[in-house]
DNA sequence: GTGCGATTCCTAATCCATTTAGGCAAATAA
DNA sequence: TTATTTGCCTAAATGGATTAGGAATCGCAC
């Protein structure tokens, strides 16, 4: 019997792919098995769980939305910065929403922490270098601009603004202007 | 044998509290008829099906969170309606965890218009009256405040801020003045 | 109070996902 | 080639979701 090639990176691969098809929560370690037409006692040998599984899938996908972002960041400060940034995560999302909801995973601390969970606080404290913030209102600027992307781009996901006039991308765009403004001329405590 | 006493209505309110005490995705029919101590087909004459139960939940909580909403915003106008209302929300998501999970929860769009959704866009857009915004910032604004509500205390609650400096509550504190800033001063497209 | 229909809950069965244990065969190394 | 490791399999236990159909209980009319 030919053997199927399973390493715990390609299922992994293929468990983000199922997620952007299926949805990050329809992800199960049968339906995976099903696709590499395999049984699925087979993956244990290469996954501890599905938690784990689902653990990798999230990591994956931090991994590669950061990969964009510093792509995205290179050569760019302020408001260029700023929208950029922005826009690797609302084009990551509605490109791979599984993978997007896998990023919002309750991961447990310590992956958080080995995986590129830093990496993402990193460069948005790097956009920030453009606007005139010290601590802690850096910080604080830094936790604003996260909920905002978020925030905004689950929502959207959602459905939350389809259906109803503006455009969401009109919103966005705006939301973008609004941020900068704030950044521009952030408010003494 | 005597009956338990089931109702649809009894068991939406105990799998919130379900939702409350281990999460809302571990919410499920087997679980709830242990705690009602009920063979679990029983439930089916209550429940359509599992999702059913998580929708019903979902809506309980939006229902919730927009009563809690609309007292709050009784009276109050500018500053601080907005700081009330934020801190409803807030305040609930750590009250309620399970539950504000469910008011998150993807709701078909029927269920979703049919229950409190419209509500909350509604009273988002009464507190706006205290600042001189018109039609379309308007709804940009109202959007960009959900997506900070809803993108802060999610990643609140996910553990992102914990374990760092400064505290989330003065981060929390500072993005409503922020907010608040940036809505007496919105910017021209 | 007795009887009747409707409702409530149960038994039983099926399906599907997760997970572990132990075995045979294929790839790799000696 | 033989020995060893590794990869995938069969088999089986556990537990949730869901449906069909049966029995107990309740509310109400007589």
């Amino acid at each position: 019997m030919a053997r199927a090639g399973l390493t715990t990176e390609r299922l992994t691969q293929a468990g983000a792919e199922l997620a952007d098809e299926v949805g990050f929560d329809q992800v199960t370690v049968s339906a995976l098995a099903r696709r590499f037409d395999v049984k699925v006692a087979s993956l244990y040998s290469h996954l501890k769980s599905s938690q784990d599984l689902k653990t990798r899938i999230a990591l994956l996908a931090l991994e590669e939305l950061a990969d964009r972002a510093a792509d995205a960041l290179a050569g760019r400060s302020g408001k260029d910065a700023l929208t950029a940034f922005a826009n690797v995560y609302r084009d990551y999302a509605h490109e791979h929403p599984g993978r997007f909801d896998a990023a919002r995973f309750r991961l447990d601390p310590e992956a958080a922490a080995a995986g590129a969970g830093g990496r993402h606080a990193q460069m948005t404290r790097a956009i920030l270098r453009g606007y005139d913030l010290s601590e802690p209102d850096r910080t604080h600027a830094v936790r604003l601009l996260g909920s905002v992307f978020h925030g905004y781009v689950s929502l959207e996901l959602a459905g939350g603004f389809s259906h109803s006039a503006p455009d969401s991308q009109e919103s966005w765009s705006r939301a973008l202007d609004a941020l900068d403004a704030l950044l521009r001329n952030w408010p003494a405590p």
